[in-house]
DNA sequence: TGTTAGCACTCGATTCTACCGAGTGCCAAC
DNA sequence: GTTGGCACTCGGTAGAATCGAGTGCTAACA
């Protein structure tokens, strides 16, 4: 359950009741998308102050950074630093029992194969929370090699199957502008998969270079399989609801540039990548670097297997987006896929 | 080169001047997306007549219901049944010289898997056209089985891996709860792949049923495999530059209902696949049958291997769309992809 | 009979004005 | 330090006036 982030930039804490004025502001704008003014703070939020007084705090709360006014004479509006706060400060959260209910139904009729299963996950993230879900699934730069085979397509067509470890299967044709003899690709194959076994993509093997047709063949296949970036590939993105990026943003430039970065799972990778590795489990705004979706927050969650990082989900939602419920759902969804790969046996029969 | 389409429902054809000013009509309201007055037609279109010829044209072209009138005193707007004849009246176009060359520079650069070219063939679609492009890969349900091997994760779970003659690849877990030696997935795997071999998913085998583990773990794996629906599965969806949908419509609400269509890998599939067998090559409004996308025209061209369907390529776009660019675009597309997996071999050195 | 010019009319879009009211900033008093 | 009071700001809304693109109709013309 830690899921408090490191990474408060210096912002020395506020006072009690800034902080509940700035809590009463980021939550009613989360809440009806308008400024808020004084007095309904005043009456909202339980400090038996006059808005007078709320106000000069006000004041002072967006001469630090806080809040912003969208104009003289209109309430306040909480900046990206405002938002960080109220994150930072969050009371952790449970999702609600037919949430869980739902999560834990889901996890436990789930079939198929892992990709199958994250799939899924990226759907119920997404209409569990009503934004757009990301569910990244590690790479198998470090997985073992199981088998390796050689088969035929055709005379001139190999295609190479790659088994590893955490279940990954890879393929990659090969292509030879000779005929080859089906023993001999049988050979090729053989002596592929005695040089691969057990090896992984970040430690490549040696391939002896001998110059017959099999050695050849070998050589080929190996390289083509070894062409793979073992960091970024195998990486696979699911992302679920990405029609929830409509209704999350009213400007149509803004869902466009929104969904151009999603397009691309690469930098989707990164990105979540990056705020995994920042410690923190929500960026706001402009902390990620994306100037398309600077109107963005994203929560990420890490997926571990035996303690080892194996994934993970994210949601992507306005900066004023529900982060309690957000974060707790998140977090659910991650804890609970983390379990089901380890405890997929005891669950299956 | 025979893109026409069979599917004019019975509609006559109008006479030359009519036929004129609808085309006036729809090329004008394309390019501007506003109501078309009979002033501006007269002058664009090269027909000597005046503006009020035109307009007791338009009425007639109204009452046909070519044309509607979003309220008196605007202009006119092509219907669907107007966008309809237009397209079917379309005189064949070609790409421009550039975008020839740069399909054809795709296409001579083109590496790897068939998915991977599957995918990039629909950036470098959506790119060309700056619409939604889908491609849909064929399915393997009548591919035969080359190989079928078991590989072990554990001794309690075993891997399907199952080799097709189209070059597709699939996996199947399959879990026992008893451990299993390795000598006995050694020989299931033989058994599986000697009763597999040379079956599609359409004709399934007969599995003799002996009580052993081994016969139990093949019996297993073959059902697992058999599991898939042979139709549906197996068959991929690539959609390129979804972000356009939202340059394409101007309501929020329009881009979200899209959106939710383009999630569902299904409905994709068999919206293409309908129009496919519709004969057209256009599906525009109302056509196909889907609410959420009545305001969109769906373009396809399939994608043959030797007579033999396997595939398709689709722009999806306003109904206001660039129609003949389009066309010529997914023609040209198409054409290149089917001839780019028969040719495969010349190409590649 | 088909075409055209002329003309009154319609109706969305734009602009302007007035005005309301939520919310502020400031100040004097408590 | 807190509060009530108050003048002020400024976006939003409503209504009126206006504009103009485009229509439908009619009467005249070839």
């Amino acid at each position: 359950m830690a899921r408090r982030v490191a990474k408060p930039p210096a912002s020395a804490d506020l006072d009690a009741r800034k902080a509940t004025i700035l809590e009463a502001v980021v939550t009613e704008h989360i809440d009806t998308a308008q400024p808020v003014g004084s007095s309904s703070v005043a009456s909202n939020a339980d400090l038996s102050v006059s808005p007078a007084t709320v106000r000069s705090e006000m004041v002072a709360l967006e001469r630090e950074g806080y809040l912003a006014q969208p104009h003289t004479s209109a309430g306040r509006v909480p900046t990206d630093k405002g938002y960080r706060y109220f994150v930072d400060h969050l009371s952790d959260a449970t999702v609600g029992s037919a949430q869980q209910r739902q999560v834990a139904e889901f996890f436990a009729h789930v079939r198929g194969e892992v990709e199958d299963v994250l799939e899924q996950t990226s759907t119920l993230l997404s209409e569990m929370t009503s934004y757009t879900s990301l569910v990244v699934g590690a790479g198998h730069g470090h997985a073992t090699i199981l088998s390796a085979q050689l088969v035929s397509l055709d005379a001139n067509h190999q295609l190479l199957v790659t088994v590893f470890s955490d279940g990954a299967v890879t393929k990659h044709s090969v292509f030879t502008p000779y005929a080859i003899l089906p023993s001999d690709v049988a050979e090729a194959s053989r002596q592929i998969n005695a040089l691969l076994l057990g090896t992984s993509l970040e430690h490549r093997v040696q391939v002896p270079s001998r110059s017959d047709q099999v050695a050849s063949l070998v050589r080929d296949a190996v390289a083509t399989l070894h062409a793979e970036s073992p960091t970024v590939e195998g990486e696979q993105v699911f992302i679920g609801g990405s029609s929830r990026v409509a209704e999350a943003f009213n400007g149509v430039e803004t869902v466009r540039k929104v969904l151009a970065i999603l397009e691309q799972e690469l930098l989707v990778v990164s990105l979540v990548q990056d705020v995994l590795e920042s410690g923190s489990s929500v960026a706001i705004g402009s902390e990620h670097g994306y100037e398309s979706l600077a109107s963005c927050a994203l929560i990420v969650a890490p997926v571990t297997i035996d303690g080892q990082r194996a994934g993970a989900v994210g949601l992507l939602g306005p900066t004023r987006m529900k982060y309690r419920e957000a974060l707790a759902a998140a977090q659910l969804v991650s804890e609970q896929l983390s379990r089901h790969f380890v405890g997929e046996d005891e669950r299956v029969q």
